[in-house]
Parts: structure tokens; C-alpha cells; sequence
DNA sequence: CGAACGACCTGTTCGC
DNA sequence: TGCGAACAGGTCGTTC
């Protein structure tokens, strides 16, 4: 579930409330994952989002990888309460705790240095260019849709809004990479900024249970154009939105204004 | 290098 | 109502 803006509302909020904070211990729960016991005593440096990884650096100079992949949560608890159901790992701080919970068991946690951040692509609020995406995609024949979710180009951007970023472009999802025009990748950066930095100010799209690290829900889902509308009206034309498979991901669009 | 597809897990929703 | 199939925000490995 989390993409960029469901992860940069976590990290703005892990900085909020945990950094400086001494880790006084850490509870594994789930055999998938690992044990930190070096962490132990360590100070929390830094909160840094990459792409969809929380990044947690430490003062003796471990850093911790996050990755919520579809189901992940964290949950700030200031108060000891019953442990929430899913809970997969537990820090503790002087106060209050950081549930890790994940139904499905995806989450991944990893020592930083040891494997570094899969994907390497660009960060959509910070370096997307026109000019790089048509450097990148001109040899690609997939769709666009799939070119904007290949973590390697673009670092972020989950299937929820790439289908909202083509569609305030006025782009069809299914249009092969390689003929997209100039005009058109201008559009494509114009609509990720927007769409995202949007998101971002709203703490995310809640369609079914993403919370933020104090358990709200976000707005963005009131926003949505096309993702989860099958059947409903275009906000902009009118036309009936239209749900397809596309790269094996389930995907929205509006057939009157995307072409 | 790139595209397609199954695997990883579990819960929820849909269709008959 | 009951039950199996389909589906879900994301990568990763294998095969062609």
C-alpha cells in the first residue's frame, strides 16, 4: 500500500517523535525478520526516505532499511497498550513504542550497508526531469504505466498514482513507452508533482487500511480521479472510468480523456 | 537489456 | 448462507 507520499508522512513523523531518542529495545516477532541486538543502546540520527524505504541511521553509523511493500504499517504508541494484531516487531523508546505491523508479512528490514537500496531511480519530488524520462524510455516498448513504476527509473511511485498521474495527464496507460512525445513528458512531470506533492499535504490515500504513525487515515482518497472509480464518471469529461490489467496490476483510467 | 509471469503471504470481497 | 476464486498499496527471481 504505502508509495511516496504514505512513506514521506511516516518519515515526517518518525522525525517528529523518535529522532534523538535512545532505543532501549527491540522485539522480534516475526521468524522472516531479523534481530538487531547491536541497536541497543544506539541513538536515532536521521529519518530519510528513499524512494519507498524508511531509512533509520543510528550515532554508531547503522542504518536501518524499512520496507512496508503492500501491507506494512508503523504505529507510534506513547502509552503501553495490548500489542496490536499483526504486530511483526517492536522498538522501544524512553517514550513510547514503534509497532512494526504487517498482516501479510512482506515488510522487509535490512542493515542498509549490507544491501543497499534496491531501485536507484530518481526521486519524483526532487530530480524528475522531461528530459530524463524521454532519455530512459525511449528504448522501452512496455507501456508508460509500467515504465513509471519501475523503481530503477522513478523511485516511488506506486500503482494508485501512477494511474492518477497519466490520467491528469491525459495520458492512456497503455500507450508503449517509446511513443510519447515530448509534450507528453512534460505533462508526466508537471502531473507527478502535482499529483504527489498533493498526496504528500493530504498523509496519503487510505482505500483500505493505510493509517499514519498515529493511526489517522489520509484525505487523498477524496481527491482520486480514476483509481478504484471503475463505472463511476470522469471528474473531468464525464465518461465512465474503465478498469484493465495492465503488467499484471489491476489499472484505471478514463477512455474519453486519456489517449 | 527488457518483458512476462509466478512467488512471496494473508485477509477481504465477489460470484455462483 | 457457503465456498472457492479473484483481488489487494510491491518487489524479486526465473525464463525467454
Amino acid at each position: 500500500m504505502p508509495e511516496l507520499p504514505e512513506v514521506e508522512t511516516l518519515c515526517r513523523q518518525l522525525v517528529q517523535t523518535i529522532t534523538g531518542q535512545t532505543l532501549l529495545e527491540i522485539l522480534t516477532l516475526d521468524s522472516k525478520l531479523p534481530d538487531f541486538p547491536d541497536l541497543i543502546g544506539c541513538q536515532v540520527l536521521h529519518v530519510n526516505r528513499r524512494g519507498k524505504n524508511i531509512l533509520l541511521s543510528f550515532d554508531d553509523g547503522q542504518v536501518l532499511a524499512v520496507h512496508l511493500r503492500m501491507t506494512g504499517r508503523l504505529l507510534w504508541q506513547k502509552e503501553v497498550t495490548e500489542v496490536p494484531q499483526y504486530t511483526r516487531l517492536i522498538m522501544t523508546f524512553p517514550t513510547g513504542r514503534v509497532f512494526f505491523i504487517d498482516p501479510r508479512r512482506f515488510m522487509t528490514i535490512q542493515e542498509h550497508s549490507l544491501s543497499p537500496c534496491h531501485g536507484g531511480g530518481v526521486d519524483p519530488l526532487l530530480d524528475l526531469t522531461p528530459k530524463y524520462l524521454a532519455a530512459r524510455g525511449r528504448t522501452r516498448k512496455g507501456s508508460i504505466k509500467t515504465f513509471l513504476l519501475d523503481q530503477s527509473v522513478i523511485a516511488g511511485i506506486g500503482n494508485i498514482y501512477a494511474c492518477e498521474i497519466l490520467h491528469q495527464a491525459g495520458i492512456d496507460p497503455a500507450r508503449p513507452t517509446h511513443r510519447i512525445s515530448d509534450a507528453q513528458w512534460l505533462r508526466i512531470v508537471a502531473s507527478a508533482d502535482k499529483v504527489l506533492n498533493k498526496a504528500v499535504a493530504c498523509h496519503g490515500t487510505t482505500v483500505s487500511d493505510w493509517r499514519d504513525f498515529h493511526g489517522n487515515e489520509g484525505t487523498f482518497q477524496h481527491e482520486l480521479c480514476v483509481y478504484s472509480r471503475a463505472g463511476l464518471p470522469c471528474p473531468r469529461c464525464g465518461k465512465t472510468v474503465l478498469r484493465c490489467v495492465i503488467g499484471g496490476r489491476g489499472t484505471y483510467f478514463c477512455p474519453g480523456c486519456q489517449i
